[in-house]
DNA sequence: TATTATACTGTACATACATTCAGTATTTTT
DNA sequence: AAAAATACTGAATGTATGTACAGTATAATA
């Protein structure tokens, strides 16, 4: 996907929202009308650089034959539920990918990037059971008292985080069966890989 | 909305299918190639007959210019979210409803129809949390162990059902600092809203 | 410096499409 | 029993629409 153009940015923008309002695609002319160009082939020129730039595709012959490509619209994204994670590999290679999830993109109010499919109990007293979906979004910035996602020589794990110096962080789980996790960072490597921010369960 | 024949469901399952393979809606010639029919018109008439019921809306003069009026799509729809249930009143009824949630219509197995927020902690180690959104299908068709939403004395409550005779429920909370609910199907009434199907939560 | 991409106006034309009219037949409603 | 709705075929027509061709001008790239 090549860079968009402004000009171009602003047709993509236009047969988004036509698309919105009437349910199906504009036409040559609408956007002329739309956007203020004189001549409908000003649209299509635009039309086929965002064509060639892969935003959209044109069925060629049909009126109105434009769909857009990129599903980035309000209505819903396709995210990927990871699953087990191998040893050694980012959580988000293609191998730990169980299936995906269409979801609007602000389902969770900050926005999130994955759904991480849980293992075992260590967190019940948080609400947060076997096989249950974290949404989680990526980022190292995170507080005391957040649920984060972090790694662990080549394991993810789910827990409070809670920092206790500059050199200790402790994660908590919530479960009495189980024990915080110490770890000097001076000796240890401890991973960040994003925080929790909602959770889906299907029964 | 008046009913639908077998056929008009035809024609409207056809646009719809058409749209989400291409991104915009058939023509009266595509309808006939896809459901057989030899002449333009007989879309045009099923197409009328559909409008006229208010399944969709057609723009006179335009090109595939067919929108489908229900929201029934794969996208997305908007769910109420219930919160407190003013005594007496129907769940569903509109003093109740917080706000809605846009939310894929398949997103919890069964299909759902509203979003109960939950109240207190009876339900915690069925990990169900305060504040959380119970996903609920309305039903009377419950089994032992299912998460229902019951009515007793126009409170509305969330507990796990249990029969133990014909005459006799059981309403068993997930918490052991609560006690179980015994009702007398003789003497007492027990109206089951529905049974949860999912959860939704957001930190 | 030549070339390609961007960003338009303006005209023209073949065809993709909606839409109307004329029929036939069956079922449902009044 | 008559009228209206359903469910089609088939042909005809005007226009809505995609698309090509001819220009002009500026910015980005090779």
């Amino acid at each position: 996907m090549k860079e968009i153009t402004s000009q171009q940015q602003r047709v993509l923008d236009c047969i988004q929202i036509y698309l919105k309002k009437t349910g199906f695609p504009p036409t040559r002319a609408d956007i002329c009308r739309e956007l203020g160009f004189k001549s409908p082939n000003s649209a299509e020129t635009h039309l086929r650089a965002l064509e060639k730039k892969g935003f959209i595709s044109i069925e060629s012959g049909a009126s109105r034959g434009i769909s857009v490509n990129n599903q980035n619209n309000s209505f819903g994204d396709e995210y990927p539920v990871i699953g087990l994670v191998a040893a050694g590999s980012p959580t988000l290679a293609e191998e730990n990918i169980e299936r995906t999830i269409n979801c609007p993109k602000s389902f969770f109010e900050s926005g999130f990037d994955y759904f991480l499919k849980v293992r075992g109990l260590s967190m019940k007293d948080a609400g947060i059971m076997e096989d249950d979906l974290i949404a989680v979004k990526k980022t190292t910035d995170v507080k005391n008292g957040d649920i984060v996602i972090a790694r662990l020589d080549d394991e993810v794990t789910v827990k409070f985080f809670n920092r206790k110096s500059s050199n200790i962080v402790e994660l908590e789980p919530a479960n009495e069966d189980f024990e915080n996790i110490v770890i000097n960072l001076e000796s240890e490597q401890l991973h960040i890989e994003g925080k929790s921010v909602g959770l889906l369960r299907r029964n």
